[in-house]
DNA sequence: CGATGTCTTGACGCTTCTCAACGATCGTGG
DNA sequence: CCACGATCGTTGAGAAGCGTCAAGACATCG
């Protein structure tokens, strides 16, 4: 394998901005000082599939590039997008329960993700209890964004879930650093109408009634950020308070 | 403590028809065959509070009896129900990520529920390795359920949600054993729109509607179950078709 | 017995879903 | 190189569902 090298360096390059790299390196893994690294990087096309529901699920994945989706078809055929997932984040926690994939996971651009041996996971886990807790936190916050799609459906307002949607977003994008002022959706609107339970045109909608009260500029999955106070206020704040006049709670 | 006595073959009672009985056991903490188990056992009187938002959570939370509701305060004042623990269930993970509860938990009745110190819980997980699978199971089951509750609140309609939450409430209370022809809601009609993102006179017309076409005798918080399969139906097939002459998708 | 909390039911208005047409972009093939 | 179709995004009009406001029934408790 002589192609090993220039993927090392690549692979650390790609490796330092990564939420999970702390997580990568006590497991012991797929962390670039590992020779064996480039074996447990995959990469997915757009389009492809991660794995699908009803799969054994022996592995997470952690992404590395790109942009994932899980999705889960309903009885009546309804598709329900689950969640989307970004570079540094964990895919493939709907096997832990019962060692299958409730969900379907789909690559919505080019992507790279690292498997992780949920075995050698707990292998290493029992010999170094950091790793344990360091598992439980990873799993934990994992949890915690499903709870954070359960308050963006909660919200009745569609221009809420849409502007709390894109918030979301670009802080998850950020990952702890600057957010960010121009991004490229990787989904689609009917993705992400069917993550926030909206109809595609309603989707829509809201970007372009961002855009009239000059809180975004949006061209198609461009979308660039006019006015960041305003939308995380929007997002955070229950909407239809268009003066700074709200002055609720004691 | 002369008392430990009575509470045990009461704690082995209560054990033996608990979904996390083997969790339990093989975490050696608060099972009955312990001396100390009672120490573990906490008493919660209706209203009362487990642990509230902003809280250090140092352990995770097995029901035992009565049932619990989690909920989180949104920024605008609104109260948006996470989740309703019922016996065998758990309750704290919210606290995993960054060892905070992001929720309050209250419970909607008289409780009683066994505390797993998560310390305690990783030292055993790293002698026992089956432990530290078990508890990635229990974990992730927890985290279906937080799908589980996506789904509902992805239902367009009301009619289905309601149907998919009383369905769902009656094959967690059956627990693998027969469903039962009639509870009593712990909840109150308020505290399921809440839960459903739904208004609470929706709520309440929704269940007169699910009586009005016989599938359910309902008064007040007792519900009496007329025709599972037809509940089944509504709650996992989309709503409107009120007569058996579907089928679709080859 | 009155007060309070909970549940039910009605009427009305608004948000959003549905259906529909149109424009833009991109890749394909002539 | 351009025409063509397909996919995606936008926008409009109408209808249906749900939230809101309001009133009343019922049970519990002081």
């Amino acid at each position: 394998m002589g192609s090993d090298l220039p993927d090392l360096t690549l692979l650390r390059r790609a490796c330092a901005p990564c939420g999970l790299r702390n997580f990568c390196q006590q497991s012991g893994l797929p962390f670039p000082a590992e020779a064996r690294v480039a074996e447990q990087v995959r990469r997915l096309p757009r389009g492809e599939s991660l794995f699908r529901a009803g799969d054994a699920g022996k592995s997470l994945f952690v992404v590395r590039s790109g942009a994932l989706k899980t999705v889960a078809i309903t009885a009546d055929g309804a598709e329900h997008v689950l969640g989307f997932h970004l570079p540094g984040e964990l895919v493939g926690l709907d096997s832990l329960a019962d060692g299958r994939h409730g969900a379907e996971a789909i690559a919505l651009a080019d992507s790279q993700v690292c498997a992780l041996p949920v075995d050698q996971l707990l292998d290493r886990g029992t010999q170094a209890p950091e790793l344990g807790r360091e598992l439980l936190r990873v799993i934990g916050g994992s949890s915690t964004q499903c709870l954070g799609h359960v308050e963006v459906l909660m919200r009745r307002q569609a221009g809420e879930r849409i502007a709390l949607f894109l918030q979301d977003l670009l802080e998850r994008l950020a990952a702890g650093r600057e957010l960010l002022r121009e991004l490229h959706l990787p989904m689609s609107r009917e993705e992400i109408g069917h993550y926030l339970g909206l109809a595609l045109e309603t989707v829509s909608r809201g970007f372009s009634r961002l855009q009239d009260e000059g809180v975004i500029r949006v061209a198609g999955r461009q979308v660039e950020i006019l006015d960041a106070p305003r939308l995380r206020q929007l997002a955070h704040s229950s909407g239809p308070d268009t003066d700074p006049s709200l002055k609720r709670r004691a």
